[in-house]
RNA sequence: GGGGAGGUUCCCGAGUGGCCAAAGGGAACAGACUGUAAAUCUGUCGGCUCAGCCUUCGGAGGUUCGAAUCCUCCCCUCCCCA
C-alpha cells in the first residue's frame, strides 16, 4: 500500500470536501484497507458521464487497496430522494427500480474491477426492519436539524409540501452506513446532508463516524450548468462512439480539464505536465482533447471503436472528406427538383425557409460544388453527394 | 373560500391599438479564422410557390379600418390570506 500521503494526493483529485482530511489521513495511516460505500439512486435509466464521476474515485480507493461496495439503494429508491427537490418524488415501483438497477450495474464495471467490488443493496437491512426500529432511528434525529436542509426550507416556505416519508430518506441513507460500517462515504456535493447524517447516526449507534467525501457535479457540455439530461448538454454512456467523440471535442479546452481531472485515469503528475505544456504551447490541447475523448470512448466502447471514431472526426473536420457512413437515398427519375426541396424532403433542413437561408450562407454543396442559387433544380437519375454545413451529408443514386 | 399576479416565437424575457414575424439574452445553425465540432468575430434563427404571400403572442368569441396589445367567457400557473 502506498504511504497515506500518497494517498491522499490522488483522493484529493477534483474532490470538492473532505470531512475530515485529517481523520481519512489517520484513517490511511493504520494502512488497512477501508470500506468505502457510496450508493446509487436506481432512479436514473439515463446515466451520463456525470453519474460517473463517482465511479472514477470509487476506482482510485479500489486501486490504492480499498474495499469498495457499491450501494443499490433499492429501498430507498422506493421513497425518493428529496435533494434538490422542489416537489416530492414520485415513488418507483420495485420493478423499476430493479430495470434501472440492472442497467446501473452493466455500466459500472466498465469503470470499477468487478472482481473487487462489493454490491449491496439497502433492500438486505431495510426489508428487515420493524416499526420499532425504525422509531428508534427516527428518535436519533430532531426534527429541526432535518429541517434545516435548504430544500425543505425551501419548500416549506413556499408552502410546498414535504411528506413525513421524506424525512426518513436522509436517515435510512444514513442507517446504511451503520449496516455497513463505512469507513468512508462519497457523494456529490449535494448530498453533504444525508451524507453528515450518516455521520451522526454512526456515532449513536456507537460506530465510528466515516469519512465524507464530496465530489464536484460535472459541468455539461456547456461548462456552466450540470451535466443532464433535459438540459441537452449531457454526453451519454449509451451514446454512439461517433457521437461521444463528438461532443468531448466540442467542449471548450477550459473544460476539457476539468474532465481529465474527473473522469480520466491518467495520473495527477502525468496531467500537471500536461497542463503545464499545453499552458506553455509546447502541447496542442486539441492534441490533449482527442486523447481523453479516446480514453472515454474506449471506456464505454472498445480501444478499437474510439480509434476509429477519433480517426473518422480527423476525416471528417480536419481533412473536410466524406464520412465512412453516410446516408443514401434513391433518384426520382427524369424530372427536376429544387434544391430546397431536395433538402426538405431528405430531412438535411427542417423547411424550405431553412434551406434557402443555408445556400445564402454558402454552405450547400452538391458534388463539391457551392450552390448558389435557390431555385437551381436537379434531375433524380444521376448520382449526387450533397453536403450541408459541416456535419450534414446525403449520397443520391440515380433513380 | 377570499384577495392579487401572470400565461409571448426552442428557453428566459421585452412589448400595452398601427413603425410587430414581435427588442434583448441564451441555445441552436451557418460563414470566416483556427489548433477541434475550443476560443474569437460575423451572420441566420415561424412557414411558403420567398423582393411577395400566409399562419403565430394560453383557448373561443367580440370591439376596431387595424389587436400580442381593448372587451367577454373559458382553461392553466403562481403568490398572499383563511
Amino acid at each position: 500500500m502506498l504511504s497515506a500521503k500518497e494517498q491522499l494526493k490522488t483522493l484529493r483529485r477534483g474532490t470538492s470536501e473532505i470531512i475530515d482530511e485529517k481523520d481519512l489521513a489517520q484513517l490511511l495511516e493504520k494502512g488497512t484497507p477501508l470500506r468505502i460505500k457510496a450508493g446509487f439512486d436506481p432512479t436514473a435509466p439515463d446515466l451520463h458521464l456525470g453519474h460517473t464521476v463517482l465511479l472514477h474515485k470509487m476506482k482510485q480507493f479500489q486501486d490504492l487497496g480499498h474495499e469498495v461496495i457499491f450501494l443499490i439503494g433499492d429501498f430507498t429508491g422506493m421513497i425518493g430522494d428529496p435533494t434538490g427537490r422542489s416537489e416530492t418524488r414520485k415513488n418507483l415501483t420495485p420493478d423499476e427500480v430493479k430495470k434501472n438497477a440492472k442497467t446501473y450495474l452493466n455500466q459500472v464495471f466498465k469503470v470499477l474491477d468487478k472482481e473487487k467490488t462489493t454490491v449491496a443493496y439497502n433492500s438486505e437491512w431495510m426489508g428487515k426492519f420493524t416499526s420499532a426500529n425504525m422509531i428508534e432511528l427516527a428518535a436519533h434525529y430532531t426534527v429541526a436539524r432535518m429541517l434545516e436542509r435548504d430544500d425543505f426550507q425551501k419548500r416549506l416556505a413556499k408552502n410546498l409540501p414535504v411528506s413525513i416519508h421524506e424525512l426518513m430518506y436522509p436517515l435510512i441513507q444514513g442507517y446504511d452506513s451503520v449496516a455497513l460500517k463505512s469507513d468512508v462515504e462519497l457523494g456529490g456535493t449535494d448530498q453533504k446532508f444525508n451524507l453528515l447524517v450518516g455521520r451522526d447516526l454512526q456515532r449513536a449507534y456507537g460506530q465510528k463516524p466515516q469519512i465524507v467525501l464530496t465530489m464536484p457535479l460535472l459541468e455539461g457540455t456547456d461548462g456552466v450548468q450540470k451535466m443532464s439530461k433535459s438540459l441537452g448538454n449531457s454526453i451519454g454512456v449509451f451514446d454512439s462512439p461517433n457521437e461521444m467523440l463528438g461532443k468531448i471535442m466540442s467542449i471548450s479546452d477550459e473544460l476539457m480539464w476539468r474532465y481529465y481531472e474527473l473522469l480520466s485515469q491518467i495520473s495527477t503528475d502525468d496531467l500537471n505536465v500536461m497542463k503545464e505544456q499545453a499552458k506553455s504551447g509546447a502541447l496542442n490541447p486539441k492534441n490533449s482533447k482527442i486523447n481523453l475523448a479516446k480514453e472515454i470512448v474506449a471506456l464505454y466502447h472498445s480501444p478499437e471503436l474510439a480509434e476509429a471514431a477519433s480517426n473518422e472526426f480527423e476525416n471528417v473536420f480536419k481533412k473536410k472528406n466524406v464520412p465512412e457512413n453516410i446516408p443514401v437515398v434513391k433518384g426520382w427519375g427524369k424530372e427536376t427538383r429544387s434544391i430546397c426541396n431536395i433538402l426538405k424532403e431528405n430531412k438535411l433542413t427542417d423547411s424550405t425557409s431553412a434551406a434557402r437561408r443555408l445556400i445564402q450562407q454558402g454552405s450547400v454543396t452538391v458534388n463539391g460544388e457551392k450552390i448558389m442559387d435557390v431555385n437551381q433544380a436537379f434531375s433524380g437519375n444521376k448520382a449526387y453527394m450533397i453536403k450541408v454545413g459541416k456535419k450534414r451529408f446525403l449520397k443520391i443514386e440515380p433513380g
